[in-house]
DNA sequence: CTGAAAGCGCTAACAC
DNA sequence: GTGTTAGCGCTTTCAG
């Protein structure tokens, strides 16, 4: 379009090949040609034009990120902005860049990734929130397109940074049984999502082996659906004092809905939620979180699909498992004690 | 790379021209050879590589969006989410994907745009919190490469969309000083960025207006530096009872800080915001905030955009300007009743 | 060490 | 209407 390799080649007295092995770093051109054609370059300011040079390397060093989020839901949850700003950092430092869809449906979805990979416009692509049965996991295994899981899948099949869900679900019931919490309730996600159900199954086994009653309410996600669920919860017959909650935006949700009781969050309320967004401090006195590394977890799987994408070896096994840990805050502290912060 | 058009072409016994006659749509082709065309690329789930098609095209169809924010400062501030979500939602009806990508530093920025753009890797560019001499806009304009600003720009010579930030202002002020509050102080962004002087001059007209003193205190963005900025103003001399916050996700650092002081949010210290985010409702209360419509002022950018990458006539002025409403919830109410939610 | 030439997969101008 | 052909701008053999 605008100026090419052939002009540059014109303007330095020399093929258009070696202006292309100059880019390419190719050791054997001459220092002098190499300079003049360096000079030609700078002072014309050219640039390879990324088209061209992918249909011949077959590398559009795009990768894709499809948000599955029904309409707008990503706006109000800091997951998918933490998600987003974290691949971008990790991205920086790479010739890659990242292209963001968004599908409404499912089907939606699965049509998003054919255009997207399909048509060659990804190398490879992250997949977020993946259920196991995942028809989309199907399809980019049946061609067999670069991909990595950002979430639970079949450790045997597919590559997939996770965390321990199961784990951390019980880091966040044993760290309320601690702090001397006697009736604790979850408030989960929707049923059948994988990182609620393996959360569930955390605190459920916390309970048992303290021989409590486990207690487990299901709420859409968002703000609005959690303290919806949470006013009913706290309106009922045996109010619990404690709330293991899915999240820490569905946490806020918990929080307006104790207050609203005249309830007070830690000493009469107390939460944990997952995820230890920027949120957890805007709650008073701090919103205790259970953190998945967030930035780690990406940074990890990021790393993994690159190498996927370039054909590099995989070194260990196809699951990797971030750790994920408790920060506690106010909301999970019962004494009146001015704490730490 | 998998199944190319020639290979369609033989399956169907026809030309490979015509195999993108039909592609494109192309209305004279028989319609039996269309058929036996349509077939060929459904059973062999055909998608032609865009690569090689925007080589030709000279189009990739994709836009790119630079977030400009250092390092992880995106994850708590609703605005890049929402404006992310926007701009998703804006393009799915579209042919168009989004490319973000974030530089940490100013030069890093300009990098990043030489990258997107010279390489033609994307089509055109959003533009976002550009100053007005930004050296991004220079580069763009000489290059003569498609772009809009969203926010503040020469009228004259850049296509923009905005909203009247002067307005938004006043009315944040006007609002409060009509709910009787006395006091008034404006907790803005760093010095020098336009969207918080432009508040900030409206804020000062407003209080000039009723003969009230301005007094506007300056802060970083985010969270923690607007707490700790508003803790200083409440231990102060001279109280405010009202406060104009730059943003909602600044003015839950505010509410956090009249909270420790043992206040209470409306009655006692009243707090107008900006951006209308998913963050006001998790105020007990609700914060009250004006909206800057950023659904319809993306929506507005992303069709002047594409109108401007495929050389559409622009009708209006070259700068758009969206309406901004206020949107008034718990925290500018004074009086003690409950109120409308 | 450098240049000539082929071709990535597609579109579009030009023939028939 | 359909086929043939010439590139889009680049990388990469293959000669020399």
């Amino acid at each position: 379009m605008r100026i090419r390799q052939s002009d540059i080649a014109k303007i330095a007295n020399v093929s258009q090949a070696t202006v292309s092995r100059v880019l390419s770093g190719d050791e054997r051109v001459e220092d002098d040609i190499r300079q003049r054609v360096l000079v030609a370059i700078e002072t014309h300011n050219y640039k390879p034009d990324v088209r061209a040079r992918s249909l011949r390397t077959l590398q559009t060093h795009l990768i894709g990120l499809v948000v599955k989020r029904p309409h707008g839901a990503l706006q109000g949850d800091p997951f998918y902005a933490q998600l987003i700003s974290e691949i971008l950092e990790s991205l920086a430092s790479t010739p890659y860049h990242l292209c963001v869809d968004m599908a409404t449906t499912d089907s939606g979805q699965v049509a998003v990734y054919d255009e997207l990979l399909r048509t060659r416009r990804v190398d490879g692509v992250l997949l977020v929130e993946s259920e196991a049965d995942d028809e989309r996991i199907v399809r980019l295994q049946h061609d067999d397109f670069p991909f990595v899981v950002l979430g639970k899948a079949d450790p045997a099949r597919f590559y997939s940074v996770d965390n321990d869900n199961v784990f951390a679900g019980s880091l966040a019931a044993e760290h309320l049984v601690e702090r001397g919490y006697a009736n604790i309730l979850m408030l989960a996600g929707p049923e059948a999502v994988t990182v609620s159900d393996d959360r569930i199954a955390g605190y459920r086994s916390v309970m048992a082996s303290h021989g409590r009653r486990a207690v487990v309410v299901h709420s859409e996600f968002g703000y609005e659906a959690a303290r919806d669920a949470a006013r009913g919860i706290l309106a009922g017959p045996s109010r619990p004092d404690a709330l293991v909650v899915l999240d820490d935006f569905m946490a806020l949700g918990a929080v307006q809905a104790v207050r609203e009781h005249g309830l007070r969050i830690g000493p009469d309320v107390g939460i944990v939620a997952f995820n230890d967004s920027v949120l957890c401090g805007t709650v008073e006195g701090g919103l205790s979180s259970v953190s998945l590394n967030i930035g780690a977890l990406v940074a990890r799987a990021i790393k993994r699909l690159l190498k996927v994408i370039e054909g590099k070896p995989i070194e260990s096994s196809r699951r990797v498992e971030i750790a994920c840990e408790l920060v506690a805050r106010g909301s999970s502290r019962r004494a009146e004690e001015t704490g730490d912060r």
